[in-house]
RNA sequence: GGGCCUGUGGCGGAAUCGGCAGACGCGGCGGACUUAAAAUCCGCUUCCCGGGAACGGGAGUGAGGGUUCAAGUCCCUCCGGGCCCACCA
């Protein structure tokens, strides 16, 4: 090496370099709290900025470290935090820790170190890795869900959902959270009817038929007992999801298949008291807020779709000879109940009490053996086994209902593919109507009859009745008005546009039938396509027999009339779809039979696990076993310090804490808790919350982290949330689509119901919400699909045509792209990148490689462009033999403009997340320009700041500017002059049918007659005009000339 | 089975409102520097045909059809890939 290419490298812009930069920064940015963010009447707050409240989903700092789909969305978070603040806005940017859980504790358990301190390693790791990026947060600000001072507040929140109900006649109808105390009163003046909560899934219906005159003549369980049942948190006994492996239950959203969603080991179904959250009850409130937020559609669609309203009704079938013990009628839930004419059996799930109660007294057609076998089997079957086969299994049960619409008697069957936790348990099976009751019906011969035709088929049936022999083809027409006139409510108008016009057209080829879609409407019109050129006569042939729709192919549940469904009260026949459920539910209602219900997918919370990593309860136990509030002054219960955190692994559920025994028997004074005597002998709550407890409210601590009487100070929560803004909530929310339906949903819940209780000022937490696509990785797959990890595959081929090859067996194999996983071996781990190029070079890279929300394969080969494009713009500002910054000694008008335009570009890419795009253009300027001068500089680092926020200091420093003015990330977004982003004059394609054929220049403001002019005047559309009529010439100004000519 | 997203050079991607397809980066090819290599710098790089070259012609955004002066972009059908949900009556 020289002695020139040594001077020359002390100032090039190297991995070396770039560490010396980044990190001096970031201590600098620590020291003088750069990014720390005052509150409303805090010393440097500036009332007259608007606020922007930028959050990331904070991280499980789990043992393995950042993984690279981290830092993507938090470098995006980054730049618009950093954008925001130079465009004069104050900004929340925070981070923490989401840190109890599940993962903790079973590395805990498999290493013997306490979960407490492996989490505090992780989480060192992760905050020096965050640091590592020159992310702008604001430090001071950070917290996590394990700190006393944290979930103190987490258990706060817990008892103000345990001391409130909803009240559905709310707020005008729409209902709201309300404290139990204002319950209680309604009770004690009588406005309100003393009984059970109606919609309590955890009482019998005799409980829920108890009423009371007034409040003062219950018994205390009484009144404990109608409270109780109107708590949005309660106790409840629950068949829940338990995971013996796991030693905890689950709630409905962490199994996947009959999995855990962690470690994916077999759940059974366990019935268990536990805390649940009556989520239920807020099921419209939190699909109408749907509505009101800046939210990706899919993740909209994926929240309405898990809460899954349905409605429906709820019909009575009286039972024709009831067992002893049993209810006189089977109720039933149902969507369709339009369709009863054609139930003609029923079916209950296995765990029905009904079922119970025909074993106890077995009828005289049932065969009890068989039955009890059934039962027993669906019961201990893991939800794995239940839905590994779809094939419909049952047994009948041996005894009849009475249709209350046909009065005929149906059997009752019992089925596992009814199941309990939906609706009533129990089914009326309509085999034409309903897919599932027609696999079934089929396997066990039961009868089936139709009462929906499609609409198509009445169309023929109407068309081959009405039209005219003398008037051929007539019946197309009429069947097309009656097809247009009729399908006005849900089927799309263009399936019949594209069936009828195969039947117009009589079909061209025989290959356009298989491509035929629209389902059964369709398949009818190209049945009639088939016959060539039907007439009249032979459409009624063919119809004849076939007017109805023939239902022994296969369920019909499509839009359609109905038909054979009256009887002398009523008749739905000929009434469509919505007409007829109508119709039907004001008949039973009028006949005391059923009514009209909305039915949730949903399911009430489960909110206990069987842990040690979690926030304990504050709740304890009296010797009744009646559980207390503590009082808030007394919180946090601190999780006890244990030795033996060893879960128990079991079939049946043994919360972890039951072993602390020190700390689960107190007093009651000791406990803090107020409604009883201070010497009463009192037993903890042993459960612990789910890791979601912490992250259903971080948002709002966040805003006032260090706050000691209140979970967020009232000021500081109405002006980071936005309480009088447009869009009120967290102003952008970054982070991965897995969280669609469980962080997101459970949040917006705590949210709402603080919202109720005047705790909180927004109706929604996150007003925009935005996923980061996932990165992914190059892997490689055989065959037979199976994956093989990187370092076994070798290239045979080119660069150019890659033939890759697995190493061993010399197989081809293809390349793909897939999730970055340990048994792949195509993990990239941040630390390696920075180690070779620097902070900056991996930020530029993440937010290069394609849009912000779209899935990309990492490509470390790509990662050496962004370097070099860091080497450039520093050759570019900066004398790498000297260091000092090298200037244009004056402005260059050429680069004056295109600094102009890249500025207005990267401005405007940052506001719709473009990163991309914003880069390229910065990669371009700096292609172009050749040098710059001292106040280009100073508008170029600005503008590169929230890219690469460490070169941008350092140039930022050279220029002098430090010292009098601060950080450059503090400093205002350079100004854009509008006249340089428009040229005097402009290049136009011109395009003769279509083809560019020549350009020319016209003035920018040319108009349209004069662009036209020049463009038939260019010597080169002259020449190919010639001997060619112009029929017309389209001109867009400012964009292109189009001549039609032939 | 259902829902959502997606398909553009050898690769990642760009084209923001229907108006010049392939910006920018990687890779590749050629050149400079070097004893040499790496690094760095400069040029070329969608494919096919013609030409020494400048350039000219044709094809082209998964396939087929449609609307339009004009389609990667809008409509219909089909095919492939990804993610989510999945016996919820």
């Amino acid at each position: 090496m020289t002695t020139q290419t040594e001077a020359r490298a002390k100032h090039k812009y190297t991995a070396k370099l770039a560490g010396d930069i980044e990190t001096r920064w970031q201590a600098w940015w620590d020291e003088q709290g750069t990014f720390v963010t005052p509150n409303p009447g805090d010393a440097g707050f500036d009332s007259s900025k608007p606020k922007f409240y930028c959050l990331d989903m904070f991280p499980y700092p789990s043992g393995a470290g950042l993984h690279v789909g981290h830092p993507e969305g938090y470098t995006a978070s980054d730049i618009i935090s950093r954008h925001k603040r130079m465009t004069g806005h104050n900004v929340l940017h925070p981070m923490g820790w989401d840190a109890f859980g599940l993962p903790a504790e079973q590395y805990a358990v498999q290493t013997g170190v306490h979960p407490a301190e492996t989490t505090k390693k992780s989480i060192d790791n992760f905050r020096r890795q965050l640091k590592r990026f020159g992310f702008s947060y604001d430090w001071s600000r950070e917290l996590g869900t394990i700190d006393e001072d944290f979930y103190r507040w987490t258990q706060w929140i817990f008892l103000r959902i345990y001391d409130s109900w909803f009240d559905p006649e709310a707020d005008s109808g729409h209902g709201k959270g309300r404290p139990i105390a204002e319950l209680i009163e309604q009770f004690m003046t009588n406005a309100r009817p003393i009984r059970v909560n109606p919609d309590a899934a955890e009482h019998d219906n005799d409980t829920k038929a108890r009423s009371w005159d007034t409040w003062d003549s219950m018994t205390t369980d009484e009144q404990r007992l109608v409270v109780d049942s109107y708590r949005l948190a309660y106790l409840g006994e629950q068949t829940v999801n338990w995971c013996p492996k796991l030693g905890t239950a689950l709630a409905n959203e962490e199994v996947i298949d009959g999995r855990s969603e962690r470690g994916s080991f077999e759940v059974y179904r366990k019935p268990l008291r536990q805390w649940m959250f009556r989520i239920t009850a807020y099921a419209d409130r939190l699909l109408a807020g749907l509505a009101d937020v800046d939210w990706p559609e899919s993740t909209r669609i994926q929240q309405t779709e898990w809460i899954g309203r349905s409605e429906g009704a709820e019909v009575d079938f009286a039972l024709a000879d009831p067992p002893a013990g049993a209810d006189e009628a089977l109720r039933v839930y149902t969507t369709r109940p339009d369709t009863i004419f054609g139930a003609t059996y029923m079916v209950v799930a296995p765990e029905h009490p009904l079922v119970g109660a025909v074993l106890l007294d077995p009828p005289a057609g049932t065969d009890a053996g068989t039955v009890r076998t059934y039962a027993e089997e669906a019961r201990n079957r893991s939800d794995v086994e239940r839905q590994e086969s779809k094939e419909k299994t049952g047994v009948p049960l041996g005894i009849d209902v009475v249709n209350p619409a046909t009065g005929e008697r149906i059997p009752v069957w019992v089925a596992d593919y009814v199941l309990m936790g939906y609706g009533t348990g129990a089914i009326m099976a309509v085999p034409s109507g309903d897919e599932r009751d027609f696999e079934f019906a089929k396997a066990f011969n039961l009868p089936i009859v139709d009462v929906v035709y499609p609409t198509t088929v009445m169309a023929i049936a109407y068309a081959a009745e009405h039209a005219r022999e003398d008037e051929p083809g007539g019946w197309q027409t009429l069947m097309a008005d009656f097809v247009g006139h009729v399908t006005s409510e849900s089927v799309p108008p263009e399936k019949f546009e594209a069936a009828l016009g195969v039947v117009r057209t009589r079909r061209k080829t025989a290959d356009d039938a298989p491509n035929m879609r629209g389902g059964v409407q369709a398949e009818w019109l190209l049945t009639i396509a088939d016959m060539g050129e039907p007439d009249l006569a032979s459409i009624r042939a063919r119809f004849a027999g076939k007017r109805h729709w023939d239902a022994s192919g296969a369920a019909f549940t499509g839009a359609g009339r109905a038909v054979n469904s009256a009887n002398d009260e009523v008749s739905l026949n000929g009434l469509s779809v919505p007409e007829a459920k109508a119709t039907i539910i004001e008949w039973m209602e009028s006949k005391g039979i059923g009514n009209g219900k909305v039915n949730y997918r949903l399911r009430d919370w489960l909110f206990s696990r069987q842990r040690y990593w979690g926030e304990p309860f504050p709740i304890v136990f009296d010797e009744n076993g009646h559980h207390h509030p503590v009082r808030a002054e007394s919180l946090p219960v601190a999780l006890p310090p244990m030795a033996d955190y060893q879960p128990i692994e079991s079939q049946d559920p043994q919360p972890l804490l039951a072993k602390a025994t020190d700390w689960l028997h107190t007093t009651a004074g000791e406990a803090g808790v107020d409604s009883l005597p201070a010497d009463a002998k009192v037993t903890r709550e042993t459960n612990t919350m789910p890791g979601w407890a912490g992250s259903c409210w971080y948002q709002l601590r966040y805003c006032d982290p260090k706050n000691e009487s209140r979970f967020v100070g009232l000021d500081a929560e109405r002006y980071w949330m936005g309480a009088e803004a447009k869009n009120p909530g967290v102003d952008l929310y970054i982070g991965g689509a897995e969280h669609a339906v469980l962080h997101l949903l459970y949040a917006r819940f705590w949210h709402k119901v603080l919202y109720d209780l005047g705790a909180v000022s927004t109706p929604e937490p996150f007003a925009r919400l935005f996923h980061q696509g996932l990165i992914t990785s190059f892997a490689f797959q055989r065959k037979d699909k199976t994956l093989v990890p990187v370092d076994e595959v070798e290239n045979k081929g080119t660069e150019e045509a890659p033939e890759w090859v697995e190493t061993a067996t010399g197989e081809r194999v293809g390349q793909i792209t897939a999730k970055m996983s340990k048994s792949l071996k195509n993990v990239v781990n941040p630390d390696d990148v920075i180690e070779q190029y620097g902070a900056d070079t991996f930020r530029l890279y993440e937010m290069y490689m394609g849009p912000l929300e779209a899935s990309k394969p990492w490509n470390t080969k790509d990662t050496i462009g962004l370097f070099r494009f860091c080497q450039k713009l520093w050759r570019l500002c900066v004398d790498e033999e000297t260091g000092a910054p090298r200037f244009a000694d004056e402005a260059d008008a050429t680069t004056e403009k295109k600094l102009h335009r890249m500025i207005d570009k990267v401005g405007r890419d940052i506001d719709r997340l473009a990163f991309n795009t914003a880069i390229a253009a910065m990669i371009e300027f700096v292609n172009a320009a050749d040098r710059l001068t001292r106040d280009q500089m100073d508008r170029f680092a600005r503008t590169l700041s929230p890219f690469v926020p460490h070169i941008a200091e350092e140039l930022w420093a050279k220029l002098d500017k430090t010292e009098p003015m601060g950080s450059v990330a503090l400093q205002p977004w350079p100004e854009v002059d509008h006249e340089m982003l428009v040229d005097d004059e402009i290049e136009i394609p011109v395009q003769i049918l279509g083809k560019v054929r020549s350009k020319i220049v016209v003035p920018a403001g040319a108009d349209q007659k004069s662009m036209e002019e020049a463009a038939l005047a260019d010597p080169r559309i002259v020449e190919l005009l010639e001997g060619r009529t112009v029929r017309k010439v389209i001109v867009v100004p400012g964009r292109m000339v189009n001549i039609v000519a032939n």
